[in-house]
DNA sequence: CCTCAATATATGCAAAATCATATATCAACC
DNA sequence: GGTTGATATATGATTTTGCATATATTGAGG
């Protein structure tokens, strides 16, 4: 070992965005296998959850919240919507976009998914308490905002179709 | 907006798994535009982040650490070593392990990278403070650590090839 | 109106990821 | 020392991803 390494930890075991992709990777699988037994992939699953609330949403900013380029959602969507789990809506005032929302069957299968990722939750963060699990957030919360480039925020929600 | 979601927000916005792809996400988005100019693809800079100590490391504890799978891993770094980034190394004492380490040539080009990494990590952090991003780090680790299954502990860092 | 830059989604195609499984080796046991 | 189950990596076949770009629509100016 050299000096150097002797001095400092190595770089990855301490660096920032390895720990938040490492946790993120870790806490994720333990779930993902349920989704996985779901007959869901792990984009599908984070689609159907976005969607979950009923409202409609542009694919653009879906594509975004589920972390996915642009055109993989698409693909993504085509085979969703083939199984009709999802929706493509037009519309009603920009007819460049298009809207995307969860079908009944789509959100049955959500549905049983959600309960079970609260619980999930609820077990990852138990060991650390409600204080500072509420801290965690608060820091992710706070570091999302910070980073969002300005071209995101604005939401494409769709209210009015 | 139904009784339910005046309650209690929407799924997604508060659920941690989300909040923690998210920010993984957007911090690792940054600096994975530098990443590219340098010709690498997130994978790759993982893998040679992870080599830069210089120590040889399995081929399977390299896909655990860089989130890849094995299959992905193993034809990620035949493209590699096809540009002298990371060599093979066989395992002097067990054959079934196929080490790897980096090259001169891959150390050169991910030491400046990392310089480059810890000065946005800085950036990244300065607004939350020295304690809060210290605590943040600790909180992940101890995730990190509760949710590593054991199969994954028993590091195969091959000290003596 | 007409043009033109900007925006939103789709698509052709080449590259990459992944599943299932093959191959090679090890370790424990008889 | 031969058999068997476990472990580590590689590979064939297929699906998925993503870059570059095409298509469609909007909005602003002239």
């Amino acid at each position: 070992m050299t000096a150097k390494q002797q001095r400092e930890a190595h770089f990855v075991d301490g660096y920032l965005a390895a720990l938040l992709a490492q946790a993120s990777h870790l806490i994720s699988a333990e779930f993902h296998a349920i989704v996985r037994q779901h007959g869901l992939s792990v984009s599908e699953w984070r689609t159907l959850a976005t969607l979950s609330d009923g409202a409609s949403i542009s694919i653009g900013r879906l594509a975004e919240i589920t972390l996915n380029k642009q055109p993989t959602l698409t693909r993504l969507l085509d085979r969703m919507q083939t199984r009709a789990q999802v929706q493509r809506v037009p519309h009603g005032v920009d007819r460049r976009i298009t809207l995307v929302r969860i079908t009944p069957a789509g959100l049955k299968t959500v549905s049983q998914l959600i309960r079970m990722a609260k619980k999930h939750e609820q077990r990852v963060l138990e060991p650390f308490g409600l204080a500072r699990a509420e801290q965690l957030k608060t820091t992710l919360r706070r570091m999302i905002e910070q980073h969002t480039p300005p071209a995101m925020r604005r939401s494409a929600t769709g209210k009015r179709p």
